[in-house]
DNA sequence: ATAGTTTTCCATCATTTGATGGAAACACCT
DNA sequence: AGGTGTTTCCATCAAATGATGGAAAACTAT
């Protein structure tokens, strides 16, 4: 029960956000009454606190699929790869995006002392886009151009309703765009520039 | 007033999401009463909604603003300036990044039909980029490389102080930084790979 | 079957939130 | 000064929201 929980509440927080989520649709979609909501995860804090920590979790691993699957391969392989294992797994689970954009900029009116392993997902990250060879020492530039990458995706997946409509595709039109955008910004910065310096 | 309240409207619904924001919050920092809140501007929806307008109407300006100054030069100057003047504007006003980003996926409990100019926005982007003559016309694939430029710095505005301590940076680091990494991935991409297709 | 433990629900509470009616205060014009 | 229109506030309401106590139901072990 506690398992269904989280996994509902991860789905309309990530489409709601905080605020706009209530114990009550969490408690009504799972089916449940709202008191078994309170007796398995206590307040709604600790259950969007727990969410965040479960999609964090989940990136991580993914990111880890990403690292050996593109190992040892040619670097514009890698980066090819490594966007759309990517956006392939974030587009099946678009809550992931929506909550980790949440994490950054919307604020809530209660204090919420979230602290993340976010370095470590950084790590992975560079790593498994080939960028360095120590996951440990990321120099602040590497951690930005990463974080510009990975953000270039969730907004993509994040956004796909808005820009669906907005760009008159279907989906499929919009998850191949999607990669094809993707690709044609993100393989030239690192393959052409990125590559000769990174490497020195 | 009215004025004053959008204003200050604008800046909470920035920072808290339509739902995060009261309207006692608002008129409490506006300093009146609650009543003279809705006296003004009606309901919350109805002032989120002129703020969203408001927001959307800087942007035209400002896409405006980047184009003259962008006229005639080079491609790669076009694109370097225009990533400086976006970054600088939007990190003045950050409320507009965070609107923007809420508008593309946070999904409030009632309906908003809410109807934007988005497409005129799309076209001056992209003229102001140099990468299209004609603003009325735009093919899917322009559209996505616009947003996704776009969307790279209303991230790095919006994630600012969740970034800035992520990173262990200051304000202006981090500035400087976010426009290094925006010029680094983008202009690669329009430059060496852009320039050739996009004028033909 | 019984006893003990865990889970679920009903009924409810305190507080918060969006919103309003009517009166007072203010501004403007003659 | 008086009249009219506008703005602001006080007091309040209905509904929503986070949360809980206690009893019933369900589960588990012997």
């Amino acid at each position: 029960m506690k398992g269904r929980i989280l996994e509902v509440a991860r789905r309309i927080f990530g489409q709601y956000g905080f605020h706009g989520t209530t114990t009550r649709m969490i408690a009504q979609e799972v089916g449940i009454d709202i008191s078994t909501l309170y007796y398995h995860w206590g307040e709604k804090g600790d259950l969007y606190e727990a969410v965040v920590l479960d999609i964090y979790e989940d990136l991580r691993e993914q990111l880890f699929e990403v690292e050996k699957r593109i190992h040892g391969l040619p670097l514009d392989k890698r980066m090819e790869i490594a966007v759309e294992m990517m956006t392939d797994y974030l587009f099946e689970r678009p809550e992931i995006s929506n909550l980790t954009l949440f994490r950054y900029f919307a604020k809530t009116r209660h204090a919420s002392p979230l602290d993340f392993r976010v370095p470590e997902i950084m790590g992975n990250i560079a790593h498994s886009m080939g960028l360095v060879s120590d996951k440990k020492q990321l120099p602040p530039d590497a951690k930005m151009k990463m974080l510009a990458v990975m953000n270039a995706i969730h907004n993509f997946v994040s956004g796909q309703n808005f820009f669906l409509t907005m760009l008159d595709m279907d989906e499929k039109e919009y998850v191949k765009g999607v990669k094809e955008t993707l690709k044609f910004l993100i393989i030239p910065a690192f393959v052409h520039n990125g590559a000769t310096t990174k490497r020195a």
